[in-house]
DNA sequence: CGCGACGTTGATTTGCCTCAACGATTGTGG
DNA sequence: CCACAATCGTTGAGGCAAATCAACGTCGCG
C-alpha cells in the first residue's frame, strides 16, 4: 500500500510500533482528485481530513471583496482540512482545490474520533502536531506584520521551492496577501 | 486555593473528574506579577507556561525595525507561554509583560512532561485546547488579510471588550499591526 | 483556431507610515 | 502633595507601499 510516507510523516512526530501505525493508517482510505477538483467547497461541512501522498492543493477562502484568500498550500507530505468544520461540523468558510492530479489519504470524522478512543497514543500524536501547527501560525503572522510584501515573497520561494515552482503568480500572491499586478512587479523590481 | 478558575476552565475543553482536574492543578505554583514585570525577556528561554488568574499579560515581539508586535494578550482565564521555546527548549523570539499587577499559575517544562506521562488524558485535553488555538490564529491571519486596520480595530474591540478598555492605543496598535499615530486617526474618523 | 486565464505594464488612487510638534495624562521623587 | 519628567494621544505635512483600473500580449486548452 502507498502508506509509506504518511507513516514516515507520523514518526517525525513521534516514534511509534509498526502495529500502532498499521491501526492509524488503516483507516484512512485512498482517493484521487483531478486537477481542478474540489475536496471541500466553501459553505459545505467538511468530512475528511487529510494528507498528500503526491500531489498539491491549496486551501483559500474567499472574501466579501471577492478576493481568494489563501491559507496554505499544502503538497506531498503535508495535512489538510479544516480543523473547525471537521471537529465541530459547522459549515466551512475554505474551500480545497487540487492544483494537479493528486492523491490524498483520507479519514472520516468518524473513524477519527474512534481511532483517539482505541488508540490513545494518537492523542499525543495530534497533540504534537497541532502544537507545531501554533508555531507556525504565530511566525507568520509576525512575518506578515513585520515584513514587506517584497521580503514575504523572497521567503516564501526560499522556504517552499518545490511547492512555489508549481504555483501561478496569482496563486503566490493569494497566499502573501497582495494582488498578483503587485507581485509581477514585484518580480520585475530585480533578482 | 485559587485553582477554581483553572479548573474551570479546562471543564470547558474536556470534562475531567475532580481527582483528575486535582492532579493537574497541583502541578501549577501561583505566582504573582507587578504592573511591568515580565514573564519572559526575548532572546531567554521560556520555563514555564501559565494561565491567567488574575490581570492581564501581552506576548510581543520586537522587530528589527523597533516595533513592538503583539501576538496576543491574555487576561484572566487564558493561557500564554512561548510554546516554541516552551517546548523544545529554544531561546525565544517573544517577550511577555505584565500590563497590570497579575497572578499567574505556573507549570515548568518538566511538570508538564510529567503530567503528560502519568495523566494521559491530558493529551487529550492539550490536543483539544491546541486544535482550539489553531482554528483563531486561522481566522486572525485570513482578518489581517481581508480586512482594513480600521475593521480590524473595530473587531477587536467589540470582540474582547473587557480586555481593550485595559490597554493603552499603543498596545491596540501593537496588535492591530499598525502604528498608533493611525490609530487615533481612526478613532477619529468617525463612531 | 479561438477563447479564456494568466502575466505585464502604466496611470492613478488610497491606506498607512514617517517625522515632527504639541497638549494631556500618568508616574515619580523630593 | 507638588513639580517635573516621561509617556501617551492628537494632529498635520509629506512620502511610500500596495490597490485599483484598464489595456494589451501570451499561452494553454478545448
Amino acid at each position: 500500500m502507498s502508506y509509506d510516507l504518511l507513516e514516515q510523516n507520523i514518526n517525525k512526530n513521534l516514534n511509534l510500533s509498526k502495529a500502532e501505525l498499521n491501526t492509524i493508517c488503516k483507516n484512512f482510505k485512498e482517493k484521487s482528485f483531478r486537477k481542478k477538483e474540489f475536496l471541500l467547497t466553501q459553505g459545505s461541512i467538511c468530512k475528511f481530513e487529510g494528507f498528500v501522498v503526491e500531489g498539491c492543493f491549496r486551501v483559500f477562502t474567499l472574501d466579501k471583496k471577492g478576493n481568494e484568500n489563501t491559507l496554505y498550500f499544502a503538497a506531498k507530505d503535508w495535512w489538510l482540512m479544516d480543523i473547525d468544520s471537521f471537529m465541530n461540523r459547522t459549515t466551512s468558510d475554505l474551500s480545497i482545490e487540487a492544483l494537479e492530479d493528486s492523491r490524498l489519504l483520507l479519514i472520516s470524522r468518524q473513524d477519527k474520533m474512534a481511532l483517539y478512543e482505541s488508540l490513545p497514543i494518537t492523542e499525543k500524536l495530534f497533540r504534537i502536531m497541532f502544537q507545531k501547527g501554533l508555531v507556525s501560525w504565530q511566525r507568520r503572522l509576525v512575518r506578515n506584520h513585520c515584513f514587506t510584501a517584497k521580503e514575504r515573497y523572497f521567503h516564501f520561494i526560499q522556504s517552499y521551492p518545490d511547492i512555489a515552482s508549481k504555483l501561478t503568480d496569482k496563486q503566490i500572491a493569494g497566499y502573501l496577501g497582495i494582488r498578483h499586478e503587485f507581485l509581477s512587479k514585484i518580480k520585475k523590481s530585480e533578482k
